[in-house]
DNA sequence: GATGAATGAGCATTCATTCAT
DNA sequence: CATGAATGAATGCTCATTCAT
């Protein structure tokens, strides 16, 4: 009837767009993506019929989230990549940024559900590919810098990343984010290249993960 | 397992406890603790006035589970603790094996409502310290034979454990377990002692994660 | 398959369909009937069984109660007839009685759906008769001896009963015994001989209330 | 009437809430207050969601209709008062005039559970004290004039207004509404001052019977 | 016969989505 | 276009009644 991709969206709309979004993805990351679309209306300060007419459904809304997300990731990965003087520390700093970029994958990983939208979406398919891509090449790349043990693949990296984006509740929100920190930096330590345990199973490649 | 405070229940009705407590654990595990109480019922082969009666409502049900999957965690760590030779090996055996006992403190963990319920619950809190108890035995005994770095506590173990005792959806099921599996093996080795990373912030005691 | 009116119950089937009759009378009198079976069941001090083995479902029920009730009631009105010296007393004496016999009519009067199935029931249809031949003699009586207005009929005294049968909750349960005396005393003096307001209508017979 | 703290309810939302009170009235007056509310939205033409979007509980619209009960029989009330020449003639009427009211207090008086929740409520303390306010004054003015026994007090005429709000099935509504109207004389008569039998206990006033 | 466990239909309430204003 | 009202399907929970122990 109207969604007309190619149409920028007025000036007012678009603002609109962008609140909700916002407003989704605090309340999605803070009580999972089952909230009522009324609360997330009323956090975006607008009205649900608002809403409805920017998402048509809630799998609409989730699915525009996680394209934001997986953006910024991309777009943190790429800027790592770029920025950091070796491919170990660009990874190194990838990992703690993604504590900082919460929900992200998270939606993606947290509920069957989610995840069965987003896996059909092909936008958000095509925003993986290139994060998987981005860290493809720096886990190569540390791999040859010899900081990064060579029996691990882009997949068990990502795999990783998926599990720090698990906020864990707690009442203490400041040991929250500091257990958050160390268990990345053990995480990074286990990475290291030395002599430890022998990984089960094979590198996990891109494909793997699908 | 089940305290039993009034007269022990009928024997059939016991058997339709135990059958709503392991179908409510499975469809947990699976879809997270929101399905309908309909759906656990049907699972277990009784009617919804059935599983009502056992468990007044939705809470009472996730408590019980709640408790019987922190039992049998705690007991693992007393059979790890009484049967590996050194306090390392304890702790990395329960490490694997918490992968296995999937959900265990996962409602725990994974929702903020369940959280919220756990918290309050006396049993669950009193197992809690009991498991917390071991661990920490574990840990400085690890820390004593040189082979845990000592700049972790028992907190920090516990929440490295929570972050594993989420299952990460994907298609291929044997991937997903060999991905836990592995990323296992990399915690351990950063939590070996060895020149690593510089932890921030301090050493998680049990108080810090309450 | 059982119900053998004939065969008179063993002692203690006697007693507990003693004991459950005057449980629903007293619970009834206080929640109406629609508490729970169990709930009667409980007070009654027997298995939810043991109930519906002697009164196969809440109709039936109800139907022992009001017809234990409608007894006592005949019952006081024979007696009131027999013992006072005019049918003038006698009506003041039943009126008052009847704020002791709390729930009595209630039954009938209170639900529309009591009302219902009272009003099909044979047995209780006969007490409803004996009841209103008793009263309609001492109306008539009190009439012919002066003391009663005469542009009421045995009907208008039954619904005044009717009125007073119904309890009004109040905090002070002292002052809800003193209104409802007081309210009866207050109705006496209007059913006393004396020139005062002209009723609308005609006088209530038997007939106008069934 | 209906107090707005908000935003005045758009033309058709207020539509709505009006027929849902109204047939809300109706109902609860026939079937008592517990009903099923799918009934009720049906008879005001609406779907449930919208009664519950209106009231949020049963008991708020319980309340609602109760505020809108009292609401009228104050009016009534103070109608009475300004319009008829003598205390003792507006409280006649407003005698005769309960019985139209149906409901009114009916709700307050039925059934304990509505009890309980109209006790709580300010709004519906406040009318109550109004109403009171009235009563006291027509039956303290209805003494002086000579016309009321002078050993009531207006507790007392409120329980008597409070058991005529009872309305008793019966098959011939004609009789019915004959009936009640017949004992509100029979009841005038019994307050009209002349030597007649002596009340127990003491004057009830206001407090007595909150 | 008594008990209390099991069943499932029924009602209260919530929330996604549609649509009148 | 934005709003928030209306709808009704879905789900939690209760309770009358039946039936195994």
């Amino acid at each position: 009837m109207s969604a007309d991709p190619q149409t920028p969206l007025r000036a007012d709309a678009q603002r609109n767009r962008d609140q909700i979004i916002a407003a989704a993805r605090a309340i999605f990351a803070e009580h999972g993506p089952e909230v009522p679309m009324e609360e997330i209306a009323r956090a975006a300060g607008v009205g649900v019929g608002t809403l409805y007419r920017r998402f048509p459904d809630r799998e609409a809304l989730i699915r525009a989230v996680a394209v934001d997300n997986f953006t910024r990731v991309r777009d943190d990965a790429r800027a790592a990549s770029a920025e950091e003087p070796t491919c170990w520390s660009a990874l190194v700093r990838l990992l703690y940024q993604s504590v900082d970029l919460q929900l992200s994958i998270q939606l993606a990983m947290l509920s069957i559900r989610a995840y069965e939208i987003l896996r059909e979406d092909p936008t958000i398919v095509a925003l993986r590919e290139d994060l998987l891509t981005e860290v493809e090449s720096l886990v190569t790349g540390a791999q040859q810098e010899g900081h990064l043990r060579t029996d691990v693949g882009a997949g068990d990296v990502a795999m990783l990343f998926a599990l720090l984006l698990r906020r864990i509740p707690s009442r203490k929100k400041h040991i929250a984010e500091m257990s958050t920190a160390r268990n990345v930096a053990i995480m990074i330590d286990g990475l290291q290249s030395h002599p430890g345990t022998e990984l089960p199973g094979h590198p996990l490649g891109r494909d793997d993960i699908h």
